[in-house]
DNA sequence: CATTCGTGAAGACGAAT
DNA sequence: ATTCGATTTCACGAATG
């Protein structure tokens, strides 16, 4: 049988196993057991490999992305959209035994290069996306962080993925920096030292990572309310409750009157939080406080005199 | 002794040029 | 790309209790 005989009608007879066809050339295929892979044998496509675990993997993400899946309409294909085509198709335009092919040839040749293309990229980008899903999910947990905020971060990741902004760059690092993201739209915000923690990267390639995402994909990131850090801190400080609302209290006060501007979140919140202590006598220090939340008692000075200066009930507690 | 306070030099960052 | 202003940090000594 020749090459140019197996093209087209000519399928065979033993059809017990889907799938039957070459999606591309119409050959027949073979399984190849011990690579679990199945081979067209005319063109060399794989198609399909790795046959145990064929379910619709795609549903173990999350519900928005069955969403998107479920949005476009017919099912696709699982012999076309399954994983692992990981084929490439030699340039020349020669058969294995070195004659040239003919023009019909070459022309299917070339189309077959374009979704060979085609087919190891999105697989790529599957893989790529199926590893950082599970580094979210694992940030995420590690933080504490409910599902909603990975589901926001796992639309940020895909945006970046569809944008190209992986290329270059790591996995790791698009993924903390999309889960940072997505705490903070969410209204659950995390330090950057909390996320940066349970990542595997660096503060500056976290930044880096940051950037690229605001920028590329022009999200807007409110800043984070200091309020929302002051129960962490005061549990972990063991503040009364009472020093918990005296905290709310200075920073309500404060952000009225616009002194919260240009200063950090957290700087405002761990300073709320001590003078609170001052205010109800608690025996916490400046050092407790900088510990816990990662900064120098000098700021935590120069922010809750301001604090308490700017509400005039608790004005008489600096010295 | 532990804690707090103030200062001046230096790094980092965003905004403006 | 550089400059500028504000924030934050660091190192230190002094004051307070």
């Amino acid at each position: 049988m020749t090459r140019k005989d197996s093209i087209g009608s000519d399928v065979p007879s033993g059809r017990e196993n889907a799938p039957l066809q070459c999606p591309e050339c119409g050959g027949s295929l073979l399984n190849d057991d011990t690579h679990g892979e199945t081979v067209c044998i005319d063109c060399g496509l794989v198609v399909a490999e790795d046959e145990i675990d064929r379910g619709p993997e795609w549903q173990a993400f999350s519900s928005d992305e069955a969403d998107q899946r479920s949005r476009v309409g017919a099912p696709v294909s699982v012999l076309w959209h399954d994983k692992g085509l990981s084929t490439t198709i030699d340039w020349k335009n020669a058969d294995s035994s070195g004659a040239p092919l003919s023009h019909n040839q070459r022309r299917q040749m070339e189309r077959l290069r374009v979704w060979n293309q085609r087919f190891t990229m999105e697989n790529s980008k599957k893989r790529n996306l199926r590893q950082a899903l599970g580094e979210i999910d694992r940030m995420a947990s590690a933080l504490g962080l409910p599902t909603d905020v990975r589901e926001t971060a796992s639309v940020i990741y895909r945006r970046a993925l569809k944008e190209d902004l992986l290329p270059g760059r790591s996995i790791e690092s698009i993924a903390t920096a999309s889960l940072y993201i997505a705490a903070r739209q969410v209204g659950i915000p995390r330090t950057i030292d909390e996320v940066i923690e349970v990542s595997r990267i660096e503060d500056s390639d976290f930044r880096r990572a940051y950037r690229t995402l605001v920028r590329e994909l022009n999200l807007v990131v409110q800043l984070a309310d200091p309020k929302d850090y002051v129960r962490r801190y005061a549990s972990q400080l063991g503040l009364s409750s009472e020093g918990e609302r005296i905290a709310y209290q200075l920073l309500d006060n404060a952000q009225q009157k616009g002194l919260d501007s240009g200063k950090s979140p957290v700087t405002l919140a761990a300073a709320a939080v001590y003078a609170a202590s001052v205010v109800t006598s608690e025996d916490i220090t400046q050092r407790d406080v900088s510990e816990v939340a990662n900064m120098s008692t000098v700021t935590i000075r120069t922010r809750y005199k301001e604090l308490l200066n700017a509400t005039p009930e608790y004005s008489g507690f600096t010295q």
